[in-house]
This record gives structure tokens, sequence and C-alpha cells, in this order.
DNA sequence: AATAATTTTTAGATTAACCTAAAAATTTAA
DNA sequence: TTAAATTTTTAGGTTAATCTAAAAATTATT
């Protein structure tokens, strides 16, 4: 089935919103991104449930249907892979290649992004440090990082542990940080590095920084 | 002024039927390429010749205006461009490229068009001989062709000649055969091989054979 | 030169993507 | 648990690019 440049564009902004919540994506997020009016959303959403690439029942927001997070991840593929491909070889910093990228993700040709993806070694993330997703739309396992290595504000997701120490395990189940919480980091304390970090969005709580050392956690995107 | 990938399309087909003749491009010439109806491609022509890129009589066919002419250059280098990386680079065969450069002549980057011609080492033609028009849309000299060898019907430009013996330098001034003189071929004698051809749109007059192969021409955009 | 054939244009619709303004549903707050 | 605020949808239009059918202009033929 035919899809069009913006249809193409709303996929992907409603996959960038999916990424940070697990909730259903408001009409209103939507607008936002597209920089367009919610009425208009609206009929799209319609529109991209009619073709099957959305689940949507009005006033419920919408989220990706497994059609339609394929295609978005093949829109994520390419986007990334020609940012790659213009900072590497096109000798472009990586602060300005997006909006070129934005324009190269339409380009239809399965074979030319395979291509692409081999003249580029085959690369795991993009400039950004964003992960590329591989031809099956399947996203490389990322190094994850240390939830002290994280800046303020971030919202991060709960990975894995840096030692499986029996007391640091209880002390984390005790703490409600379980893998795959939702970790968003409110204020990290000049003082003692300590971090008030709110769990699963409950109130926030202290976390040392012994602790978020020992964390590892991916960057919701 | 913004440009959409339709008005694109369109100069750069009315660009194409332009080399082919240098008479006015009929309506039903660009629907026939443009794979559209003559009524779409009337509108179409308004619109263009209210933009300034064409000029435009009603029922008397249509040309480029220098700008459009600029606009259009700018559309065949990127697509020649293009089929060079496609193929040098990306490892395509050069009957596979054109529908893949069709998309990505669109991309609106003059900073990537230029790195891209850099990086491919300045090409002169793209893999099917079609010369590249420079970033300032002059388009290469590429070895010029003996006047012997065009077909009739053919415009073509006096660029140099093959000998510079008195005798036949002293016959082409005779004959008004200067540099950059037109040459309209109406028509080539089976018999002699011998060339009817008007020059500078004068009186047709005939041209021998021996004299033909020793002109060179370039065909005319 | 008059008529026939062809080409081109006009007139009036259609579709995709968008808009504004008003109505309806949902959520928040008193 | 109503009322107020907010979000979302509907209704009705707009613009770009297209279409078909009919009218007008041009070109070719007798």
């Amino acid at each position: 089935m035919a899809i069009s440049f913006t249809e193409e564009n709303y996929l992907k902004v409603i996959h960038r919103l999916s990424e940070a919540t697990s909730e259903d994506i408001s009409t209103n997020a939507v607008a936002e991104l597209m920089q367009t009016k919610a009425a208009s959303v609206t009929d799209m959403l319609r529109k991209l449930a009619d073709k099957g690439w959305v689940n949507y029942q009005k006033y419920q927001g919408v989220r990706l249907s497994a059609e339609g997070e394929k295609i978005a991840l093949s829109i994520v593929r390419k986007h990334r892979l020609w940012e790659v491909f213009l900072v590497d070889k096109m000798g472009f910093n990586w602060d300005e290649v997006h909006e070129i990228a934005e324009q190269l993700e339409h380009i239809e040709s399965d074979q030319l992004v395979n291509k692409l993806d081999e003249y580029l070694g085959f690369p795991k993330t993009d400039p950004h440090g964003d992960p590329i997703p591989n031809k099956d739309g399947i996203l490389p396992e990322l190094a994850y990082l240390h939830l002290s290595d994280i800046k303020a504000g971030k919202n991060c997701k709960l990975m894995g542990v840096a030692q499986d120490s029996a007391v640091f395990l209880q002390l984390l189940t005790k703490l409600n940080l379980n893998l795959g919480a939702k970790l968003d980091i409110k204020e990290i304390n000049e003082f003692d590095r300590s971090i008030f970090v709110s769990i699963n969005d409950a109130e926030p709580i202290f976390i040392s920084h012994e602790v978020a050392k020992n964390i590892l956690v991916k960057i919701l995107a």
C-alpha cells in the first residue's frame, strides 16, 4: 500500500513520542511535533488507522500497529544511516545533518539503504549516538550508561546493574528499582552527587552517588 | 521563491525537450513526458510563467526563462551526480540508477551537492555519458563530433576544425562557416553523403562529405 | 479559402493535506 | 458531583495538482 511523505512523517513522530512513554499518544502531542493543528492530526489519524498503521479510537489517543512500527523503524534506519553518510563521507559536522537527513529518509529503495549500510560499515549508531535499526528493524543493543553519568532532566530506563552483590540488589528492590523501571532525574546535588529521581512517575526520592554508579540505564528518546 | 517537487519536474522536462530542438515546446509534448493530461500542463505552465521560470503565451508553446534554465540545470546536475554516486560508490549497474536518482535530484542542499561533487572527484559525465553541469550551471566541454556524423534534422554549432590547411579554412570563410555558426542539417544525400545545411538560419546550401568530415560541432541543447 | 482534424485551453470536479471556528468529549477543580 | 478548563473532533473551507468534457484556437487538407 502506497505511503505519502506526510504519512511517513506522522508515523515517525508517533514513533518518537512512543519511545518516551508507554501510554497512548495524544493528538496535541503529535500536532506539536508535526507543527500543525490538532484538527489536521485528527484527520490524519483516522486515515492512518484506515490503512492499518496505527490503532486509534477517538479521544483515546493513538499508538503504532506492528505494521506502523515497522514502517517507522525503516524511516529511522534511513535517517540515521544517511546521517552517518553525511558526517563520515561528506564531511559535515554532526550538528549540520538533521535537516538534510529529514529529506533523505524518504528516499525509497531498500536496495540503496542496504548498500549504504554496507558502504558505511554497518554502523551501530548515528553521529548523535542514537542506535540504527538493522534491516529487520531490530535496534542493536547499545552499551548502557551509568545512572551517575546522566544529566538532570533526562528520562531513562533501568537496563541492568554493575554489581550483583545481595545487599545491593536487596536495596534496589526496597527502593522499587527493578529492571525496566523508568527513571526521571529531577536534580543532582552538587554537594554529595546524590540524585533526586522519580521512579515510574512516583514521588521523587534520593539515590546516593554510590548506588547510581552501579545502575545501568539507557536514555529514553 | 519556493519551488515544489512537481514544479521541478516540469522544469526538468521542458529543459529536456528544449535540448532536442530550438523551437518552443508544445503542451502535448510536456504532457507526454510528465505522464499527465494536456489540461494539467496548461494550468502548470501558467503557474510557472507567473513565477518567472518560463516564457509562455497560450497556444504558442513554452520555453525556459534564464531563471528556469538555471533551476533545470541544477536539477540535472544533482540527478547526474547522484547517478555517479550510485554506480561508483554504491555498486549499482548503470541501468538501475535512474529511478533512484529521480528521487535524489530533489534533495535540497547546495552544500551537499558540492561536497558530493568533490567526493566523486568532479566527474564530467554521468554513467550514461551525459555531461554534468558544474556548480555555475555550465556544461563541461565534451569531445566534439564530426559534422559528417550528425543525423539530418539536428541543430548544431561549429566549434572547431579538424585540419587547418589554408585552402580548407578559406573555403569555410567563403561559405560563411565561422566558429560559432549555427548549423541546421536539413538533409543528407545518400548518393554522395553531401549535406544540405542551413548556416545561421540562411538559405540551406550543400556541403561535401569531405568538408563535413573536418568540421567539429556540438549538438545544440 | 473553407472545412476538417488536431491541439490547447477553459470550466467544473476531485483528492490530499491543511486551516478556522464551533461543538462535543474528557479531564480538572471547586 | 457539578462547573470550568482543556482537549479533541466535526463541519465547512482553502490550495496544489490532478482529472474529464466541452469550447476555442491553430494547423492541415481539400
